[in-house]
Parts: C-alpha cells; structure tokens; sequence
DNA sequence: GGCGCTCTTTGATCTTGGTCAAATAGTATT
DNA sequence: AATACTATTTGACCAAGATCAAAGAGCGCC
C-alpha cells in the first residue's frame, strides 16, 4: 500500500494508538482497491478474509432475504468495516456492496489477528471498536421495535445531522431505496414519512435536506434516553 | 466470593482460558449477591460499575421507553452479561431486572479491564465474546426488519431448542409478556402467533411448548441462511 | 377450598405500514 | 432537446399487528 490517505487511516480509532512499526507492517500486507459502484465486495456466509477500511465512496451492508434485503448499515469514509467477522475468523453475516465507486483497503485478517495479539493498543482499541458496534445494533434494535417508521426517519436525520457538525441541512448520502431498506421500511412508506416530517420542521427536496425547526423534530422524533456514543 | 459454583463460573468461555492466579484474584475481589424477584439490578444510563454473571435464576435486559419497555434479551444461568459496558467504561444502555429470585457474581468493571490488560487469553475470549454478543444483535435486527411475527416466534423456538441440545419439548423460561416484548409483539399478538404455529407442528399448553413437527416449523420460520454462531 | 389477584386468551375494531398501480421527476444517453 | 430508463411520489386498497374490552385460567393467600 502507498497512498496518500494513509496518514489519514493512521489515524483512526482502531490504528491510532498502536505501536508504529506494527502498523507499517500491517499495512504493507494490505493492498489498496478500487471497486466501481454497485459491486458486491463480498456476501454473507463467506468466511471472513480481510478487515475492509473504506477510504473513499459509499458502501452497503445488507443481509440478503429470500424476498428482500434488508439494509444494516451504510459505511462513509473513513471508516472499518465487519471488524466482528474478521477478528474472530467467522463467516460474514452480512453481505457488502459499493453504492458508488469506493476505494477500499483490504487487510488480511490473518494479519490482524496477529497484530492483536503482540499489541495491547490495537487489542484495546478493537474490543472498544466492537463494543460500540454492539451498542449501535442494540440502538438499531430498540429503534426498530418502539418507533414507528416516521419517528425512525426522524431520528435518524437528527444523528446524520449530529454526525456531521449538527448540520441543520445536508444531501442524503445513497438513494431513498437504501435509506427506506436501513430504516426498515418500504421506500412508498419513506416517501410518506417525508410528508408527516413535514409538519415537525423539516423540510426536503429532493436528496437535500433542511431541518428548519430542531426542536419540533426532536419532540416528534423521541431520541433514545442515554445519549449516542461518542465516535 | 466463596460458592460451590466457582468451578462452574471458572468454566465460562469468557474465563475459562486466562490465568488460573489471575482469576481467582478476579473473583476474590467480587462478591455473590442474591435478589429476589422483580428487583431492578441497575438502570440504563448509569456508569456500568459492575461485570455481571448470572448463577441461578432468571434475567431480563429491557430498555425503559417512554410508553412500553421492550426486551432485549433474557439471560439464563450461567452467563456473563453487559460485558460491552463494562469493559469500556461506559454507561449501562440497557437496564436488568431479575425475573425470578437470582443469584449474581458482581465483577468490579475496572478489575475486568485491568485483568484484560495483562491476561491475552482474557482478552482474546473478551473480544470473542463482544464479537459474539454484535452477531447477535445483527440477528435479532434482521429478525425484527423481516420477519413477521408468527415467524419470529417460530425462530424463538427453534432458537431455543438448539440451545436445549434440541429438545423437542421444554417449558418456556419466563412469563409469556416478557417473551412477547422480547419478541416485539404485544402479549395478545403473542397468543395469536401461536395460534399460527398450531397448523405448522407445534403444541402449546401453558407454558409448555411441543414441536411435533420440526420440517413444517422450520419451513414456516425461513432460519437464516448463515447458521448461528456455536457458543 | 374459596377469594382475589394477575396473566393469558379471545373477540371486535382501528392504525400502521405494505402492496399494487400509475403518474411524475430525475438522469443519462443519443 | 428528445428518448429511455430508473427512482420517487401519490393514490387506492389490503394485511399485519396494536388497542380496547371482556372472558377464562392460573396461582397465591387467607
């Protein structure tokens, strides 16, 4: 690997701390690679191969269904993916797809798990990284089961929005399909959930959003009681 | 900490592997507590003070909404639980409550983490854990997301069966409520589904459930496709 | 054993969200 | 700019599940 974003991947949670060295030598065993959109990067069931970093573009995951997918999580840059698998050396449980043309550094999980073992800053920053993945899930799990779909939308403007600066307007990432497919509903019910977020103080045309009145949405929305975990 | 247990808790994946001297430190800084029924053993949003492991009885993980509880997860002896709060110093997301009269081992949350810090087999079986615990929550999401609720309680059941070294007949662990706000139905949706399942193969009377049918059972719930993780 | 309580079940009705169909908007290509 | 294709929206209708009400069942307690 030889890119100019490696400072940058050097820098996330899971590589920063650990011992400099190390990290090289993980990373010359990686190798960099650019996928066009709509590629199936590898499909649940599969044993898990590599740690993916994605560096640049949008990935999906999604747990394939005999009738429909159903949506799990949209990976941004920069940021790992499917840490649960490859560390454990299990078979993917979800299967991963780019929705644009996605840059991805693959990372022999072999060579992770080795890493893991001789240092104690990665090992820690993994059981963090997983752990909070945990917590995501049970987030999703709770969200699913005790709102109802325009409260989710709701709720899930408002963390986009806190993810990036408490943005109060910003471009949907990905089309309304793949949003109404992670929000578990249909993208006629989603079109719909727009309509009645309308009346809460936010406003949308097209991909581009506007929350125009935070508080109203927030008193619809109903955010989860313990606050979001820092990232 | 003194019970006849200890081998049992020593026993645990989570344990089983670390140093011997170092465990027996571990449990001689943690105490066995007894709680009756229905007592709160902490509550979503408080620092996780504790690694808990329950010896005997009956558990149940719920998140406190605004208008109905909702189950995460029923543990039953023994097994740790809340490891991902624990081990990150982070505050519980959900809360516990005893269901039956329990017997708990409190682990002191920083002795774990200062444990896994020097013990690699502590930590390698920690991220197992963690890892396996993430799986979980993705499969209880996409049960949730597209599933209905006949189904999910089909896949309970045939869950639950597996984990009895597949006993084809068994007493359902818990009132029926709770297994329905587990399951994200309300209690007469409950009734209902089983009412469904009685023309795919299973019998219900109280709380003792039949699987008369397995194939028919099976082909009614669709079970994933990537088969449960071996724990 | 009977009483009072809670849990579970059953029935009737209502709400939410899904399905199907068609119109509209948006985008890429020629 | 026109065309072809796909994504989104809208409307009508349907189905799953929630709610409300009331009738059993089960269980502990006196």
């Amino acid at each position: 690997m030889r890119i100019e974003e490696k400072p940058e991947i050097a820098r996330l949670p899971l590589f920063r701390d650990m011992d400099d060295a190390r990290r090289e030598d993980i990373f010359s065993g990686s190798f960099l690679q650019v996928f066009p959109a709509q590629l199936t990067l590898f499909e649940a069931g599969q044993q898990a191969d590599f740690l993916h970093v994605l560096v640049d573009g949008l990935i999906e995951l999604y747990v394939p269904g005999t009738a429909r997918d159903t949506t799990i999580q949209l990976i941004e840059p920069v940021k790992s993916f499917i840490l649960a698998a490859a560390v454990n050396d299990m078979p993917y449980l979800m299967s991963a797809r780019t929705l644009t043309s996605s840059r991805v550094l693959l990372v022999p999980a072999a060579r992770i798990r080795g890493a893991i073992k001789e240092d104690a800053a990665l090992m820690q920053a993994t059981m963090t990284k997983l752990a909070l993945g945990y917590r995501d899930m049970v987030r999703a799990l709770v969200d699913m089961k005790i709102r109802q779909s325009a409260e989710r939308l709701g709720n899930y403007l408002l963390g986009y929005s806190a993810k990036h600066g408490d943005a109060w307007q910003f471009e949907l990432s990905g089309e309304k399909r793949v949003l109404a497919s992670l929000l578990g509903m249909t993208p006629e019910n989603l079109s719909r959930a727009f309509g009645t977020l309308k009346q809460h103080g936010v406003n949308v045309v097209g991909a581009r959003v506007r929350i125009e009145d935070r508080e109203a949405l927030t008193a619809f929305a109903r955010p989860d009681s313990v606050p979001a975990d820092p990232n």
